[in-house]
DNA sequence: CAGTGAGCGAGCTTCCGCTTGACTT
């Protein structure tokens, strides 16, 4: 038995180390947290000082028995967890759940994981640090207070299993309140003025584009300027060259990796982050939920080498990133390659490109700065004030544009910039053309994943962990739905001057197409608007910011822990409460109008089973009438007309086969009804357009396709078949379906192999609600 | 699975941050 047990929090770490620590050292790890609140309840006694109820984690249970009889055997036990307020918390909780002997735990940290490192750290011990770990439980027990508190609130007043918390009720606002801007965006024009002159280049026959800086308001003065300029000669007035540098990003935290892997990869934030996860496990990179910018001394000296002998030595700069984001912790380093030298590696493509893409920005990080020269040329023109600009930009040496260029999430690019061709003041040019282009402002553009976390970051909210996470949260609850934006064509003027004649002319383009985006839905817009309304205060962009630093004077021990908490759960429950009783029900309900028909109220909602339209007021003595919105409509676009025209559902649109066929709109879309049996209508169908012809067309199809479906019959049991689903073949006997056995051909089945198979409690039909082990 | 939307009530849902697998309907 090992003398010394070494706790860290991942796998994959232990085993790196073990190998830098000899046989005397086990490493372990504890999967990262072993204790939470308990799940029950809220999990934190509120009468006597908020003390919080920890439990061992119920995937933990085998960890912690495992841990315990190793901490047992050894004589020192090394607490190796990462060296910020969580890790020093899972360290404590060790101590608890394995029962340690204090006198027997040392507490180590260490920031890269080299051998140097970590026997430095082990000759350094220290005890746990309990200011920290008492930051840690405010922090747990804040965010579980608010999450638990604020859920229930809106399982009453808004829709059951909704869920709010510090950091995904911020996400959505983010989303919803960009959604809001772009709506009500008010879209102006301008004429945007570019100059053409023939000119020699290398002997070529080119063009030198010049632009005017301001731009004109309308296009009655944009034709007017260009008239001006009819009979202009054009001089060069001036040359200005300024050497400017450029110098690379730093290398890559879990946040910026997933924004480059979706701008050039296209890589979804969970995408990433699985590759991320199989790389590291692989031993190729380092670790990929980070905050830090910081490379190891011996990840520079592994570049400086790599640099030297790709590119020869000037193209090597060694650097130190700082970091800039709020509340970063800096427990590892930035996610590079483990061995710099390894340009590339086995894997699939995602992997190799994920890890091509580190790669690059970790060697060009250290890379020297790109040097440029920046050319500003003065064309004075004769007939008028104004002064056309050309710009053009070289690149004098390329440094570390030689392997990496960040990108950026507009794409707005459509400069003239580049290298110019000789010219000398004085110079008078050879007009071709001049062209007046109208502009239109363009509105923000809705967030990605990957910009949402860039976002999340700025603002401090939410940690490398869990930004993966947080996304796919709101978007399971359906606040969020990610799809593309169509955008839509719009007219716009461009005149021309040319050999002498102006000309007009109304061009069109493709504006506002934007794919993959976040988009709010009703639901999400609804929930928003309740907890902005009664908890502005948790839903502040501020709010995590105020409450870290806090936590950071906990940390340092000026602040008493559960006095903090104290302080903000009495205004906030008594909030909870009031809000409780007070406040309706909250459906988001907007007035469209008035019903010509009725002259009743047309009201828009979020009902039970999702948004609708009613017409008439429920404390009228006749009934209102509802009617659920088409999948496509929302509550915030929907107009009178459409939802008016909702009311003419369920209706009658001829027969077929001697019975009526009905058209309807139900829970899960439009259908067609005929002999009790339903069709559904797809997508791209208008249900007010179906005739009875489409309508027999869609029974036939789906005739068909149960048909076909079907591989064995039975004469003497018509409710057993065999039929093809959409995951393979399976069993049907009345309403029960049972997955045929591997290996069996599903065509050979005999009714009596079916039976058998029905019969087997290991094919027996899934319940429908289970739980799966819940963590 | 498809005529609901009021109200009753049982029993359920929920947070953020650390970590990795288990599973296919």
């Amino acid at each position: 038995m090992s003398k010394n047990l070494v706790i860290v929090e991942s796998p994959a770490k232990a085993k790196t180390i073990e190998r830098f620590l000899g046989k005397d050292f086990l490493v372990k790890s504890s999967f990262g947290h072993v204790m939470d609140l308990s799940k029950k309840d809220l999990g934190v006694d509120i009468e006597n000082g908020f003390i919080p109820e920890y439990e061992v984690s119920t995937d933990k249970k085998k960890v912690v028995t495992d841990l315990k009889k190793l901490a047992k055997a050894a004589e020192t036990v090394w607490l190796a967890t990462d060296e910020d307020r969580e890790g020093e918390a899972i360290s404590w909780h060790l101590v608890n759940a394995l029962k340690l002997d204090e006198s027997k735990v040392k507490r180590i940290v260490f920031h890269e994981i080299t051998k140097t490192a970590i026997t430095e750290a082990i000759d350094h011990p220290r005890s746990i640090d309990k200011n920290l770990v008492n930051a840690q439980t405010a922090r747990r027990v804040l965010d579980r207070l608010v999450g638990y508190e604020l859920s229930p609130l809106l399982w009453k007043k808004v829709k059951p299993a909704l869920s709010a918390g510090r950091v995904q009720s911020v996400a959505v606002r983010l989303i919803v309140e960009r959604e809001d801007s772009i709506k009500n965006f008010k879209v102006s024009s301008s004429y945007k003025i570019t100059a053409k002159f023939h000119i020699k280049k290398n002997g070529k026959d080119g063009l030198l584009w010049a632009d005017l800086p301001s731009r004109f308001k309308t296009k009655e003065e944009a034709i007017a300027f260009l008239g001006n300029c009819a009979a202009a000669k054009y001089t060069v007035a001036d040359i200005d060259t300024k050497p400017s540098k450029r110098s690379p990003a730093p290398p890559f935290t879990t946040s910026t990796l997933q924004q480059e892997a979706s701008r050039k990869l296209g890589f979804s934030v969970a995408n990433t982050m699985r590759l991320a996860q199989q790389l590291y496990e692989s031993g190729l990179i380092t670790y990929m939920r980070t905050d830090s910018v910081n490379l190891s001394k011996m990840a520079l000296a592994m570049s400086r080498d790599e640099i030297t002998s790709l590119y020869g030595k000037k193209y090597v700069k060694t650097r130190n990133f700082k970091t800039r984001s709020k509340g970063a912790q800096e427990a590892h380093e930035a996610i590079r390659p483990t061995y710099i030298n390894n340009q590339n590696i086995e894997g699939d493509r995602s992997q190799k490109k994920l890890y091509e893409l580190i790669w690059k920005r970790t060697i060009a990080s250290q890379m020297a700065d790109a040097e440029l020269e920046k050319t500003n040329v003065t064309i004075d023109v004769s007939t008028v004030p104004e002064k056309f600009i050309a710009k053009g930009e070289v690149i004098i040496f390329d440094g570390f544009l030689k392997v990496y260029i960040e990108s950026t999430d507009d794409e707005n690019g459509e400069d003239h910039e580049g290298v110019l061709p000789p010219l000398s003041v004085g110079q008078e040019l050879d007009f071709e053309s001049m062209t007046a282009t109208q502009k239109f402002t363009q509105a923000l553009l809705r967030f990605t994943e990957a910009s949402l976390v860039k976002k999340m970051e700025e603002l401090g909210i939410g940690r490398p962990s869990t930004y993966a996470p947080t996304i796919s949260t709101i978007q399971k609850r359906e606040y969020v739905e990610k799809k593309n934006s169509e955008g839509f064509t719009r007219d716009y003027n461009q005149i021309v001057l040319k050999s002498g004649n102006i000309t007009e002319a109304v061009k069109s383009e493709k504006a506002g197409f934007e794919k993959n985006k976040l988009f709010p839905t009703d639901l999400g817009i609804i929930v928003n608007q309740f907890l902005v309304q009664y908890f502005d205060n948790i839903l502040d962009y501020n709010f995590t910011a105020r409450v870290e630093k806090e936590f950071d004077e906990i940390a340092q021990g000026k602040k008493v822990w559960n006095e903090m908490i104290g302080e903000f759960y009495q205004p906030f429950h008594s909030r909870i409460e009031d809000t409780q009783e007070k406040s309706r029900k909250f459906s988001g309900e907007k007035l469209l109008g008035i019903d010509p028909k009725s002259g009743k109220n047309v009201f828009v909602k979020l009902g039970k089973y999702g948004p609708m339209v009613q017409i008439g007021d429920t404390s009228d003595e006749e009934k209102p009438r509802f009617a659920g919105l088409k999948k496509e409509q929302s509550i915030d676009g929907i107009s009178l007309e459409e939802a008016l025209e909702l009311f003419s559902f369920p209706r009658q649109i001829g027969s077929y086969e001697d019975e009526e066929i009905t058209v309807g709109i139900g829970r899960f879309g439009p259908f067609v009804r005929h002999k009790s049996a339903f069709y559904s209508i797809p997508k791209d169908d208008d249900p007010s357009a179906v005739t009875q012809d489409r309508a027999v067309e869609l029974i036939e199809e789906k005739r068909k396709a149960d048909r076909e479906k079907i591989i064995c019959e039975y004469k003497e049991n018509p409710e057993v078949k065999v039929l093809k689903g959409r995951y393979g073949p399976y069993i049907s006997i009345g309403k029960n379906n049972f997955k045929i056995p591997k290996g069996t051909v599903p065509e050979t089945l005999s009714l009596e192999d079916c039976i058998k198979i029905s019969e087997d409690p290991k094919n027996a039909p899934k319940k429908r609600f289970t739980k799966k082990g819940k963590k």
